[in-house]
DNA sequence: ATACTATGTCTCCATATGGTGACAAATATA
DNA sequence: TATATTTGTCACCATATGGAGACATAGTAT
């Protein structure tokens, strides 16, 4: 068999060009648009190349979501900085953290809808993304907390429910403008929860 | 027409069993399982009937919802005694109203899964269900706003930043157990929630 | 050349969906 | 009693779904 990408046939690229039709559906339309057929119809190939490629639906939706590196979510850099911060700086280093988070999330429209999508199936393939994406976030949480020798109360806790505000503030911007008086869809609104972030470490870590 | 109600055919019972059957599937399976052949054969009735009644689907869910009450959220008392609150017990009132908020949406299936579907559909439903809620949270936070009289810098977003992590973390613990090391299965886990809550309150307010 | 396998297209199937028209029976009106 | 209207059932349609078998052809090996 030869690996010409010339030709007419070609596994790899159809492989491919299949994973790539996911993004584009889950992008338009969200996860609930995907479906065998209309995945085939957006990359141009029958459906039964999905089968036979990627034993199916599931198969096909792992090998996006692997390709997509949709199980990490925090990057490398945070992790470093963490490890040779000064004391004095660590609140600022928390705020960074969660907007690093809340801007990244802002931005990456797929990750939105896989988060929706998350939200409402509980399959082989939405449980393993997410815990994936839970013990990266802890292990990072973990180093946070070990690093400030005080081991204040319930941290874990705080910052749950403040690394859930900003996803859920995120993901509801996508169908609402305002939310408790905050404009979601303007920067102004964002700003303002970005300051609100800073308020709360600020006054929390005394 | 007569209006006994132990005749057999009865359209007020009839419209009655089809509301019904809608708040059925939605606690059994969410909102993603609702459909004009789902809901008819759950109320043992024929599909033409929810055209006829309600003038399709979206006119049924509408009765649901206006039946349902989801457009109110906020009890009364909580409106009452903001009023007649001293002003060292706000800080404490304040993480009530967060609490009960919490305790609330843990308990009401339904409205969780109507929460759901308005992160999911843009729909003329879900975006009045959402206004009238929207109207009615920030009414009272309002309240709460001018009742402290130090108009602190961010209190809306960071009122918004609380809620939305309680409405994130009650949503999201239907798919998953854990989250940031927090228990979303078990009390303890939401006792904590709640102490995180309290703590961040108290600590922001002065 | 021949045969073989990999890749891809096509047709068909069973099922489910939303939606509609024809009809039967119960109830109300005259 | 006779007639009209309301309430409900049934059959049907067009369309979309996931899934599988039959087949054509391109590429490889003999």
């Amino acid at each position: 068999m030869k690996k010409d990408t010339s030709t007419q046939r070609n596994k790899e690229l159809s492989k491919q060009k299949l994973i790539e039709a996911v993004g584009n559906i889950i992008f338009r339309e969200g996860f609930k648009g995907i479906g065998i057929n209309a995945i085939a119809k957006e990359a141009n190939l029958d459906k039964v190349l999905i089968y036979r490629y990627f034993g199916g639906l599931n198969g096909l939706l792992k090998a996006f979501a692997k390709q997509k590196d949709f199980y990490i979510n925090i990057s490398n850099r945070l992790h470093d900085e963490i490890e040779k911060v000064q004391k004095s700086e660590l609140k600022s280093l928390i705020v960074e953290i969660l907007i690093t988070q809340l801007r990244e999330l802002r931005k990456d429209r797929e990750l939105q809808e896989l988060m929706l999508w998350e939200m409402m199936e509980k399959n082989e393939l939405t449980i393993a993304i997410a815990k994936e994406r839970e013990e990266k976030g802890y292990e990072l949480s973990s180093k946070l907390k070990t690093k400030m020798d005080l081991t204040n109360g319930e941290t874990d806790a705080i910052m749950a429910l403040l690394v859930s505000g900003i996803y859920y503030l995120v993901l509801r911007s996508k169908t609402v403008d305002m939310f408790n008086g905050v404009e979601l869809n303007s920067e102004k609104g964002w700003q303002k929860i970005e300051n609100a972030i800073k308020q709360i470490i600020n006054s929390y870590f005394e």
